[in-house]
DNA sequence: TTTCGGATTTGAAACGTGTAAAGAATTTCA
DNA sequence: TGAAATTCTTTACACGTTTCAAATCCGAAA
C-alpha cells in the first residue's frame, strides 16, 4: 500500500500522485479525481518517514520544557500543539525535568528525527546542545531566555508591564506599603519579576523597604510561609504582590490562617492568571500572560525561521495584563 | 553526513556501522573502535526518517489525551515520556479538546507518521478509528475504556478500591449520611466512580438517600454549587467525598462561605490526588490514583504488544488507595 | 603439515517509500 | 505553425537496514 500501488491504479505516475498530495503544481481535475479515488480504494496513508527522508523536512517540532507538571505549560503546550497541528507539524515533547544529562539527550535525539524547529521553553539550556542544533541549521525559540541569532527567535514575556499594572492599581487604590514574594532567585524569570518590581516601585517615588521584599519558591508551600513571614512584621503590608499565582494562592491561606481577610484587611495580587486563580477564595487578582499569545508567538517565529523567510531571528514581545478579580480593594483603616 | 561518509572513513562498509549502531550483530573491537572513531570525527547522527524507512520501526509513540489542561494528565503524561525515552522510544503528543474530528485528524497523523503504537487516555475514541489503527497493526492501550483484543491492553483504574476505603474511612469515623459529588455523567469515568459509591454503601447496608447525591461538572464551579445545594438540605450530610479533587476544592469554598469549618463541621474526601491536594487548607484527604503506575503500565503494555512476544492484549489493574489528610474527622455533635 | 567444517566477521546490493529536477507530451493561443 | 503554457513521466535521489554471500579464522582430523 505504497505511492506507486495508488500510481499504478490511477494510471499515472508516482510523481503525479505525490504533486496531487502535496498540491506542489496543478493537476487537472480529471487526474486528480482518478487519483484520489485510487487512494480511497485502497486506503492509501502515505509514509511520512520516507517523505521526510526525500524531502528533507520531517513536519516534526521539538517542544522542549522544564516540567509539564508546572501549571503554566499546560497550557503552553496545548497551545503550541493546536498552532502546530493546524500548519501541519506534529510536536515531540520533551520534559526536562531540569536535568541537563536529559536534556543533553531528548535535544540529541531531537536532532536525530530531523525535526524541522525546536521550541525552547526552559532556560536550563546548555550552550553546547544550542550549538548542535544551530550547526545543523534546526531553527529554535526560546522563551524569555535568548539571544536573537541566526535562526534563532526570542519570546520576550513584559513583566514589566504587568507589574507596573498590579502596582498601579494597588497605588490607585491607596496602597502605599506594598509587599513582594518573589519566586526561587536562581530562575531568570524570578528575577526579572522581582526586578520589575523594585523598579517600578522606584519611579513612583516610593522607598523601597527591604522587609516588605521576601522570597518564595513558585509554589504553594513557599507562599504561605513567605505570607506568615511578611504577617509577623511589626508594619505588615496592606497589600501583596505575588511573583506567581501558586504563591499568591499560599499568601491566602496564610492570611486566612491568621484570620485576615482579603481584600478587606489586606489586598493580594498573583501572576500567571493560571486556570485556578479565577476560582480561588475569594478570586485572585492576577497579572495575565496569555500562553496562547505566547504559543503562538513561538510558532510563529519559528514556522518564519524554517520556512527561510528571515535568516536571523526575531524578538518577539508578549504583554502581561493585570486582570482585576477581588483580591483587591482600598486598604482597611 | 550520512552513513556512508562514515562506512568510507572508517573504512568499512555500511552495513558493518549499521550493524555496530544497532547491535544487531557482533563487530570486532578493532573494526568498531575505527567506526566509532569516525562518527566522532564526523559528528554523525543517524537520520531517524531513513531507518525508520529501512526499518519499519519509528521508535514513536502516539499518546492521545483529552485535555491535558486538566490537572491529572501532566503527571501522566510526564510520566508516560519518561518510561518511553528511557526504551528508546519518542512520543507525539495528540491533544483532542474532546473533538471527534480532530481526534480522527490526529489519528490519521499517527499512522501517517507510522507510530510503533498509541496510548489513548481519552474515553472520546470512535470504533472506526480505532479499527484504522488495528487494520494496521498498530498496538493500543487505552486507558479505563476498552476491551481486550489483538493488540489492544486496556489498564483499569480500580475505583472501586479507593472509593471503598474512603467510605470506610468514614463509617469508622461515625459518619452514616454521607453526599456525594459526582462528575458529568457522560463521562464513563464519572459514571464508574458514581456507581462504585452507591454500591459500597449498599453493600455496608446503608439506605441510599437520593438527596445526597448530586452532580457536579468536575471543576471548582460545580463542586460549589453541589455543595450548596447539599447544604441546603434540611439535613445536610456529615459527610461528603468527591469524584474529584477540583470538585472537592470547590466543595471546600462552598463550605468556607457557609462558615462551615472541615472536618470540625463536615468532612470532605476528594478523587485523584492531584498535587493541589497537599496544599488545600485543611489539605484534602483524598483517594490517589498514581499517574506513575498508570503511565507505567500503559507503556509497558505497549512495549508487549509493539515486541510481538503476545499477540493478544491484556488487563492491568491499577490501584487506587486512600491518602488521609486533614479534611476528615468524626461528625460534630 | 595440510585440509576441512564451522564459526565469525564483513561486504555488496537490494530493498523501503516518497520528492523533485529535468524533460516529454499535449494543449492553447497568437 | 511555432512558442508558450499546462500536465504528466522519467529517473535520480534521500539514508539506513537486512539478506545473502564471501572472506577470514579457528581448531580438529587426516
Amino acid at each position: 500500500m505504497n505511492i506507486k500501488k495508488v500510481a499504478e491504479r490511477a494510471k499515472v505516475s508516482t510523481a503525479t500522485v505525490s504533486r496531487l498530495l502535496n498540491k506542489t503544481s496543478y493537476i487537472s481535475p480529471e487526474t486528480a479525481k482518478k487519483v484520489w479515488t485510487a487512494i480511497d480504494e485502497l486506503g492509501y496513508y502515505p509514509n511520512i518517514n520516507a517523505r521526510g527522508l526525500a524531502s528533507g523536512r520531517s513536519q516534526l517540532l521539538g517542544l522542549i520544557v522544564s516540567d509539564i507538571v508546572n501549571p503554566f505549560f499546560p497550557e503552553l503546550v496545548k497551545s503550541f500543539e493546536e498552532c502546530a497541528v493546524e500548519r501541519g507539524f506534529e510536536i515531540i515533547m520533551a520534559n526536562t525535568n531540569y536535568d541537563p544529562q536529559r536534556t543533553a539527550m531528548r535535544v540529541r535525539q531531537l536532532i536525530e528525527r530531523r525535526v524541522d524547529g525546536v521550541a525552547v521553553m526552559t532556560s536550563e539550556m546548555d550552550q553546547t546542545l544550542i550549538d548542535e542544533l544551530s550547526t545543523r541549521g534546526i531553527p529554535i525559540v526560546f522563551l524569555d531566555t535568548g539571544e536573537i541569532q541566526e535562526k534563532i527567535s526570542n519570546i520576550r514575556i513584559d513583566y514589566e508591564q504587568g507589574i507596573s499594572e498590579a502596582v498601579e492599581h494597588l497605588l490607585e487604590l491607596g496602597h502605599r506599603r506594598i509587599g513582594f514574594i518573589s519566586g526561587p532567585l536562581n530562575l531568570k524569570s524570578s528575577r526579572i519579576r522581582r526586578l520589575a518590581f523594585l523598579r517600578f516601585l522606584r519611579r513612583k517615588g516610593i522607598i523601597e523597604k527591604k522587609e516588605l521584599v521576601t522570597t518564595g519558591n513558585h509554589n504553594i508551600g513557599g507562599g504561605r510561609t513567605a505570607m506568615n513571614q511578611l504577617l509577623e512584621l511589626a508594619e505588615p503590608p496592606t497589600a501583596v504582590l505575588a511573583s506567581n499565582d501558586l504563591t499568591a494562592i499560599g499568601a491566602l491561606q496564610a492570611l486566612r490562617n491568621h484570620g485576615r481577610h482579603v481584600p478587606e484587611d489586606i489586598s493580594l495580587i498573583g501572576f500567571d492568571d493560571i486556570a485556578l486563580a479565577e476560582s480561588t477564595d475569594p478570586p485572585l487578582t492576577t497579572v495575565n500572560i496569555s500562553r496562547v499569545r505566547v504559543a503562538e508567538a513561538a510558532f510563529d517565529s519559528l514556522l518564519e525561521l524554517i520556512g527561510g523567510e528571515t535568516e536571523i531571528g526575531r524578538e518577539v514581545r508578549v504583554e502581561t495584563t493585570l486582570v482585576v478579580r477581588e483580591s483587591t480593594a482600598r486598604p482597611g483603616i
